[in-house]
DNA sequence: CGCTGAAATTGCGTGTCCCGCAATTTTTCT
DNA sequence: AGAAAAATTGCGGGACACGCAATTTCAGCG
């Protein structure tokens, strides 16, 4: 049972979240000011920077939020699951949701906005600044899961940016692919690969790529 | 033989880079004006933006010339040299000059200038978007050593962010590394277990990290 | 219900930044 | 030496982020 302080809140951080996304995707990003994307939620200009310290910071919101929840999902998995396993799942989740499967491709507009998170150098500069952030929190998750402590071991901070790294490349191949393929089984295939080592496939003794 | 002019323009650059970090240093990130730096590198501040865009690319450019220089390091390796021996050089070399060896010790300035750029959100962002950046030239250079063609195949690409991650992760442990750990091992290290695969230690048949 | 304290919204002002444009100075080339 | 090209500079505007204080809105209680 929520108060409607916290509801109202939630709501306008959506409203705002909505209308800079929305009008970035029309507009293009350079005509876009914090005033329209106040105007646009129905508060005043000053009250923008109350819930978003930048102007990109809203735009990029959606999918900053998802890259938070791959810690949560990670934090969510059984924890006898092998660590490759959860975090494979955990990273692939929020992606799967709403970029579609084999048979259900991604609407149109999710799919113009990751390509503009992808191609706008200041957004990917944002997105990117959170993912690191939150990276710190991903590496404690893996340190907990694997029993290493991350301030001894380079070993759990080496996991979580390296992953995340993964399918940040993943994902930046699927923008580019033509014809389009399936993402989520792209970022299993970027992540497998990226666990059972990078070894050159030009090179003999390697079949990770081959399947 | 450079002419005046090209000379000129390199030493206003280099006067504008160096001013910039010793002032960031001197008094803190954000008690320094793009005026302040202008000033002291004895142009006028409108001249200022006809080199860097932003106040931050002036700080972080000492750091940005060293992540471009390893794209170049990569491509001046022998051709037949095994790919992760080559990039392990590459990426370890821009890093071994200026950060001390195992007897000689980083000098306590460039330590003090590597942990603001990790500190600072706005340094990091910064020097993370030229890095991705600069990523897509790596991948390029890892396609043409590997002869995958990196719009097919994400495999180069996957292996130039993850490498350039794997650096970010190493120097971020070894900032906080106490007692202090040589960087240049430490880099080593990382590459080579992204290489070989990042396996749970904590599971049986590894070794990667006993040596 | 109405009151009180807390929290959120808002308006205003300020400092800073980034850039377009045109004038001026400096370098290069013949 | 003089013309062409390039760099520097001053000016001005547009936008952004934020501190501060006033106002409005909500929550809890008698």
């Amino acid at each position: 049972m929520t108060g409607l302080r916290e509801r109202k809140k939630r709501a306008t951080r959506d409203a705002l979240m909505t209308a800079a996304l929305r009008l970035a995707l029309e507009r293009g990003l350079e005509n876009v000011r914090v005033e329209d994307i106040a105007a646009a939620a129905g508060v005043s200009p000053r009250t923008y920077n109350n819930y978003f310290a930048s102007k990109y910071e809203a735009i990029t919101a959606r999918h900053t939020d998802r890259v938070r929840a791959s810690v949560a999902a990670l934090r969510a998995r059984p924890p006898d699951e092998p660590l490759w396993d959860a975090l494979t799942e955990a990273m692939v989740r929020p992606w799967a949701e709403h970029a579609g499967t084999t048979d259900t491709p991604p609407s149109p507009e999710l799919l113009a906005a990751i390509r503009m998170l992808n191609d706008e150098p200041a957004l990917r500069a944002e997105s990117v600044r959170v993912a690191f952030a939150v990276s710190g929190e991903l590496a404690a998750a893996v340190g907990e899961r694997t029993g290493i402590d991350p301030g001894r071991d380079p070993y759990p901070s080496l996991v979580a940016v390296t992953a995340a790294a993964a399918v940040q490349a993943g994902v930046a191949h699927w923008l580019r692919s033509d014809p389009p393929v399936p993402l989520v089984p792209l970022l299993r295939d970027c992540l497998r690969a990226l666990a059972s080592g990078l070894a050159d496939p030009t090179r003999e003794g390697d079949d990770s790529w081959t399947s």
